[in-house]
DNA sequence: TTTAGTTGACTAAACACTCATTAAAATATA
DNA sequence: TATATTTTAATGAGTGTTTAGTCAACTAAA
């Protein structure tokens, strides 16, 4: 009877391979159940009953809520980051197909839904009580503003821009990050395609003479 | 010997005053709280402790924490959405002022510095389980996009602009919201200056034969 | 046989909210 | 004006519930 529950929820009966899916499969119940429920909503009960599996073993796999907590952000960060690099490593080589590689990865549906926005939107709130949730993602906000800031120098160099790099990477990034907030309120999927084309239009009167190489 | 105590931290014997001014004490507890313990941790008890009453207290002016929370929301929504009406208000007819002074009043130290941020960051973290929170700050949020929206439409009918106004607005609030989010992470104070310093600079591409009246 | 993983009942602490009680302001009465 | 009564504001101990984390017992992989 429990082993049947068991086989239907583990891919494998390797140990390594369970483990390392049971801690996968309760960070996605994490963030299920704080974009649900809130931050302050969420127990471990609850995590546990989400993921269909007893409270005991949320304790076993990451001994505490604060950790579980911890690693559910450090999963979030280092897909948002896998996303972005993926994108600019697989684009051409100059700096506007990869900066608008990297734009284009930041509206992908993995990263860009109301859920994980939501569940973004929760740490960054209690990350003035909790240093260690600053520091999660403080590494990664600084490896992404890092990177937009040189490829608009490196374009910038080239181009009759009148913005400084540092404003248009921080233009570009404000405006990622206020469209993201317009999709905790709006639902709609098809706001995805419509935000990244204001990006895009914005992009061309920042870099105007590099407009036909935008796309 | 209460008594004392009365008359040190109440500022009148006039009933309805005493009374708007425990509400008002607090709901600044409470900001304090959640900007420092996060949501979460933020209990009546500690928001109490913090505004140096008894537990009662709390309940007896907002009946439930659920309704202190939504207050406590609604009063940073108003605060925000007054300090932007009155600097439109108080600034020149013409929409470039108009939208200068909006900007300019949306890095007033009153609505931006890190506690209220974090604060608001906590409340949208929350505001997909709560649909009252994402009312609360959905009209507020309608109302300046919308003020942007217009302004940047009116300047856009005699400039020479290659953004739409739409777009313009959006890029306008986006940077706004980046670098408010900035405010999270970086500390100093003079981030403020050199933050509408930025803003201002991209008005002045977006609006190019503008730039002379954007002060 | 040992070890990793899982269970669910259990515990101590923390929680939102209640309530009997007191103090003082507002109002009614003499 | 002086006094009695009602209403509002505040207290803090108490209540039932919820919570994170423990633990002894059990299952199956190594």
């Amino acid at each position: 009877m429990l082993t049947s529950v068991t086989e239907k929820n583990l891919p494998s009966r390797n140990r390594s391979v369970q483990s390392e899916f049971r801690k996968r499969q309760l960070i996605e119940a994490t963030i299920d159940c704080i974009d649900k429920l809130g931050l302050s909503q969420t127990t471990l009960a609850r995590i546990a009953e989400h993921a269909g599996v007893s409270q005991g073993v949320v304790i076993f796999h990451f001994q505490s809520k604060k950790s579980l907590f911890e690693q559910t952000l450090r999963h979030l960060s280092h897909e948002y980051m896998q996303c972005w690099i993926d994108a600019c490593n697989n684009a051409a080589e100059d700096p506007v197909s990869r900066l608008c590689a990297i734009i284009r990865s930041t509206f992908n549906p993995s990263i860009c839904s109301p859920k994980k926005i939501s569940v973004w939107y929760a740490f960054w709130g209690e990350s003035r009580s909790r240093p260690r949730y600053m520091e999660i993602c403080g590494a990664h906000d600084q490896a992404f503003s890092g990177k937009l800031l040189s490829l608009c120098t490196e374009i910038g160099a080239t181009s009759r821009s009148d913005l400084s790099a540092q404003t248009a990477a921080f233009s570009i990034e404000g405006m990622i990050e206020g469209l993201w907030q317009n999709f905790l309120i709006g639902a709609a999927g098809y706001k995805r395609v419509q935000a990244l084309a204001m990006v895009f239009e914005l992009l061309e009167v920042i870099f105007p003479d590099k407009s036909h190489d935008i796309h």
